[in-house]
DNA sequence: TCCTTACTGCGTATTCGCTACGCTAAATAG
DNA sequence: CTATTTAGCGTAGCGAATACGCAGTAAGGA
């Protein structure tokens, strides 16, 4: 039996409960609770080893009995801060589910929007990054697709649906700085796109699109949803494709 | 005509000439090619004001006559560090054409490992970054679809590939650290996946798709082309569908 | 020519972050 | 009761970003 990487056994809470010493103060749950509220608060730049104690009431080298660096500690966050999905209905198709489920992770993580500013330690490992893994293969279950090709429409999906949502958030973020910001991008765009360089860009901007001021949210949710749409388009062709092979 | 962001003025190298005073010993240029030249030796974090200075034989404060904060830093470091788009071949069909361009992006951010460890500031404002927006329009030219929709494909088309390329270049950093990481990864889910609550992750874990070792690289290459292949698929069909409504 | 003025380079110092190290005290095993 | 393990934490080292102000330099104007 080998050992699982430490992250791992964290936050499956593996760990043989320690015999002899003080009963501990802490738990890694509490301060991993403590981090994800004060970046819920603030920023991710706000959470400090130094904050998190303060906010638990301890001294800062306490929290390093614990947990073994500070990155140690943002990969129990990235696994902490998704709850659980909810289990996705039993009639309903592949695209409907996938539906659900991307809309899903968009819920849980707007309540983070710190969370795609966390790096990227490697492949799912924690429990619950684990559980929306599960959730997307199992919407796949019925469509006949081999077990790796199902692994290769799921990773496909988180990338766009990951991709999309750190991007919106961040563009949401400067939004909040200055509401007019995205027309001004439009303004900015047209003062140093040359149309003999760039035409097919000046061509968009010369249509206008980038001055509709509307609502930033809803907007961004269309675009969310309109390249879900046709990665699915794909991903159904795709089936398609298989099975009448098979 | 009100001003630009400095951040855009200092990518488009619009400055009025200064006229008093010393003559600059560094330019901006200078300081941003330093400072990926440190990016590209060592990582992203090796990125220091006083380490950039050093390397330019100047000290660490005269870098703030250029560059405004670090952050301002790397904004311009993402736009410099992209190279130009070459030129699409004129008698390709939009889809060969974006596949080119996918790749050309993989391509050209490959030769900088640490560009998607970036902070996402905002949306491509730089000459470099435009350019390749530009030339991914470009290639939809011809599909008769209205700019917005151009726009809306190309975001999308962005998002998976940044997103695909963030993912596949950290994977691989975790898979330098420990070569087997990647089959042991296998092995570590199947001592924590419980098939009574993980079930269609389990059925993944009994078909053995996480055991292959092979060669990393090839694979990650095919599961990039794989879901931008899924993505256009979903492009052919939104055209037809525009097209044959219009 | 000489002064004014704007601008560059840079030394100093502050503030903040992570974390190695080692001490003290607590709790348990034998 | 003693040895051992472990928790909490104070101190200190190191490195990073950057505010501030001084000194020297080159152009414009008299």
């Amino acid at each position: 039996m080998s050992e699982l990487p430490a992250d791992v056994a964290l936050m499956w809470r593996l760990r043989d409960p320690g015999r002899r010493g003080p009963k501990p103060s802490l738990t890694v749950e509490d301060i991993t609770r403590a981090a994800i509220e004060i970046a819920d608060a603030e920023d991710l730049a706000a959470v400090s080893m130094a904050r998190v104690a303060e906010r638990l009431g301890n001294s800062t080298m306490a929290l390093y009995r614990h947990v073994k660096s500070k990155d140690e500690l943002l990969v129990l966050m990235s696994d902490a801060a998704l709850e659980r999905p909810s289990p996705l209905p039993d009639d309903v198709d592949w695209r409907t589910g996938l539906t659900l489920w991307a809309e899903g992770v968009l819920v849980a993580i707007r309540k983070h929007r710190w969370y795609s500013k966390l790096p990227i330690s490697g492949p799912p490992a924690g429990p619950n990054n684990l559980a929306w893994f599960d959730s997307a293969l199992g919407a796949l279950e019925d469509t006949g697709l081999p077990e790796e090709a199902k692994v290769g429409v799921v990773m496909g999906l988180m990338t766009y649906v990951h991709g999309e949502i750190r991007l919106s958030l961040d563009l949401a973020a400067g939004f909040a700085d200055n509401p007019n910001a995205f027309s001004r991008y439009g303004a900015v765009l047209s003062r140093v796109v040359d149309p003999r360089q760039l035409p097919a860009l000046a061509r968009v901007l010369d249509a206008g699109v980038f001055e509709s001021v509307g609502n930033f949210e809803a907007e961004s949710g269309e675009d969310f949803d309109f390249g879900l749409q046709l990665y699915l388009d794909g991903v159904a062709g795709f089936i398609d494709r298989v099975c009448q092979a098979g």
